[in-house]
DNA sequence: AGATATGACATACGCTTCGTATGTCAACAT
DNA sequence: ATGTTGACATACGAAGCGTATGTCATATCT
């Protein structure tokens, strides 16, 4: 079963290549499997044979986009000394890559409206995970004050996406980005033990 | 045209009525036209008349809702001498009303999803209009940081829009409530001056 | 007042799309 | 060699959106 399974693996990622192209450009409402498959070489007999409908093809393009994103954040905090900067960077680089069309249109907003809320996702969302287990850290560590883990972590990640959503959308993404990441700062410092 | 006019008036009223109704049920996607109308005691005729398409009639639904949460957070907020007590209100009263499903399922998701960023909609976004005003206020009475007002204003929208997500998706919504508040007090006290 | 124009819908139609049901063919199993 | 299964492709039916056309009351013009 060598070669078969590494066929189906291969169009698996195919389609789902297809489909972050397809997505992000018409959204997943109006992209159109026909087309989608069809630009994998596929057709819609592949489609649903290995993920069942339309969101389960969604549900594994948002995971694998979040996986990315979640690895890459995690890298630029970790390179920090102070836990707490490295949280700061780690934001920030959250905010940087949530520019990008693919995840703002795929990730943030048809991937909430279309699967539920991210913290249920079957992914798990990386990202939220990710988050959680730095306030976590710095909370344990006596320098975040004793709130909510969960309720931090959403409404931290709730800022950075917003955040994102904003500078896209401003006539100038450049001037608007260090500003976001300004105010982003100020909030979080609100959490900060004596801050 | 008096007649004529007020019938126009009501019809439009009767299908962004039952559009609140399908849209928060049904989500903005699979909501029938036909079923819709037809509930309203009208036909498809009637939408394509009166909103251009589908999603003029979202726009609509959503211009109308999101004016409902900005008046009742601006008059809760209003109530309070302190000014900063009274951001602090409006936002927990903004993540209160934001836990119904109809706010959350239009406004919050398919809003976005549909209609693009909610900073560029056509109804202005009610909600962040005031959110930004208040914000401005405070910035102008030396009581907040002089960051910039409206990346302000939507990083806070955005932490009560999340807060409130989490909430409802929370198995326990009434212990998750005070909780999301908490942490959304303390993070907007990250932009007090000498906070 | 009679004819005409316009507005506010309803009805009919075509096109696209999704999901499923069925068909096909290679790779195993026995 | 034959039956079975997995991985797709093809065919089919149903639903939905947008538009084109029809209809009727009401305003307008002469």
């Amino acid at each position: 079963m060598g070669r078969r399974s590494e066929t189906m693996l291969e169009n698996r990622a195919k389609l789902i290549a297809a489909a972050r192209v397809a997505f992000a450009r018409d959204g997943f409402a109006a992209a159109s499997m026909d087309d989608l498959t069809a630009a994998a070489g596929l057709t819609r007999g592949a489609l649903y044979h290995n993920f069942g409908d339309k969101k389960g093809l969604l549900a594994a393009v948002v995971a694998q986009i979040d996986g990315e994103i979640a690895a890459h954040a995690h890298a630029a905090g970790e390179a920090h000394p102070d836990p707490w900067q490295g949280m700061l960077v780690e934001g920030a680089a959250y905010i940087r890559m949530a520019l990008t069309p693919e995840v703002q249109r795929i990730v943030l907003l048809d991937g909430p409206a279309f699967l539920g809320d991210p913290s249920q996702w079957p992914s798990q969302n990386a990202c939220l995970d990710a988050t959680r287990h730095k306030i976590a850290e710095l909370v344990a560590a006596g320098v975040m004050r004793p709130v909510d883990i969960d309720a931090a972590a959403r409404l931290l990640s709730g800022a950075a996406l917003n955040a994102a959503l904003w500078v896209a959308a401003n006539p100038d993404p450049q001037d608007a980005l260090p500003k976001a990441i300004e105010v982003f700062t100020h909030l979080a410092s609100g959490l900060k033990v004596g801050g």
